[in-house]
DNA sequence: TGTACATCAGTGAACGCGCGTTCACTGATGTAC
DNA sequence: TGTACATCAGTGAACGCGCGTTCACTGATGTAC
């Protein structure tokens, strides 16, 4: 039956809700729409009168998902070097990589994003620049910009790569998914601080 | 009907090969049996003379992806920062970005290994602390062994960041991609430099 | 304000399809004598 | 060296299942008068 236009649009939020956390958990391919729609609450055929297919729900979602809270390095009031601390010890968390639910979708969908549409591609992008744009902002100033941006960049790709790799080992060796963690943060730490 | 054992090794290999270069390109819940078994020239039902599930597969296929190339940093007899800038024109490189088949199964299974078996993350785990190793020993000595070590894993995951980042921004934004190539490139060549 | 009705979000069953896995069977291999 | 036969890698068809997507239908909403 017909809906009030409220209740449309908070469903259209719990499948956006859904979608991203089973996404991050269980990748896009390993997630049915059968289970999103599911936790949403709804079913099947409510999916395809919000998103015309899964490719569209994923590209949205991940969108939504960077839209919760990864993309800011926290308030810009506080110092920085202290505002990058506490934003690595919220990234690099070994509780935040025990429940992908929880983490950054940049971390969860790298592989997946190389492998689906276009419109998850951009959505991808779209996190990653506002992600570099945040760790570039609490970066301390240098003479060179260019330098700056890449420094940004390869922090980022630290992080990702920390957490992917943390993820990968964990099941196999929790001593080392845990030293990884500390050690990437302690060098990064060191590196945002500097100069 | 029955086969030579050389003939069986072989068959073994090719389903290794077909195995490890599909789950890269298309990740291990996107790639089918029949897939595999097609590339390597085999019905179905042989592959699981070979292995007991998919599962197995995986974990086999994966630690065979490891041994072919990507775990040493070039040859030892070179100046060690000369390998270590060879071995970054090799890993960080825009070629291999876009045929996922040639690139370095960590980066290929970053996000899968934590979703998949526990032998799936022993496989992982060895080729993560091999290449570790790897980066390791090119790095110039250093008065602190522990700094060393947490500086090659920092290497390692800004590298398999990098790689991940540049594939999911690819599709959306060549440009960006290649960017985030070269900046991590410049920026871990100078950090693997100093000192 | 009250009534008539077009709209459309959501339902739930069905679609064809490809998935991972199993199994009775084949027939060359390689061993035992 | 020659023969008999157990072994077992590989075949190919079939299994049940869950996938993404479609669609005729429902009935409250919200608009037009």
């Amino acid at each position: 039956m017909k809906v009030t236009k409220e209740q449309a649009q908070q469903n259209r939020q719990a499948l956006l809700d859904a979608a991203a956390a089973l996404f991050k958990e269980r990748g896009i391919d390993g997630t049915g729409v059968a289970d999103i729609c599911q936790q949403a609450g709804l079913t099947q055929g409510a999916l395809y009168k919000h998103f015309s297919d899964k490719q569209d729900l994923a590209a949205q979602a991940l969108a939504h998902g960077f839209g919760q809270g990864f993309g800011r390095v926290k308030q810009a009031s506080e110092r920085s070097d202290h505002a990058m601390a506490t934003y690595l010890d919220s990234y690099l968390n070994p509780k935040v990589r025990d429940d992908m639910t929880r983490g950054c979708p940049l971390v969860s969908t790298a592989c997946d994003a190389g492998r689906q549409s276009e419109a998850v591609s951009r959505s991808f992008r779209d996190g990653f620049t506002e992600l570099r744009a945040g760790i570039e902002a609490a970066l301390p100033a240098s003479s060179d910009p260019q330098q700056r941006q890449a420094l940004a960049s390869t922090l980022v790709a630290a992080l990702v790569g920390a957490m992917a790799i943390s993820r990968g080992v964990v099941k196999a060796d929790q001593a080392l998914a845990d030293e990884v963690l500390q050690q990437v943060r302690a060098v990064v730490e060191g590196l945002s601080a500097k100069r």
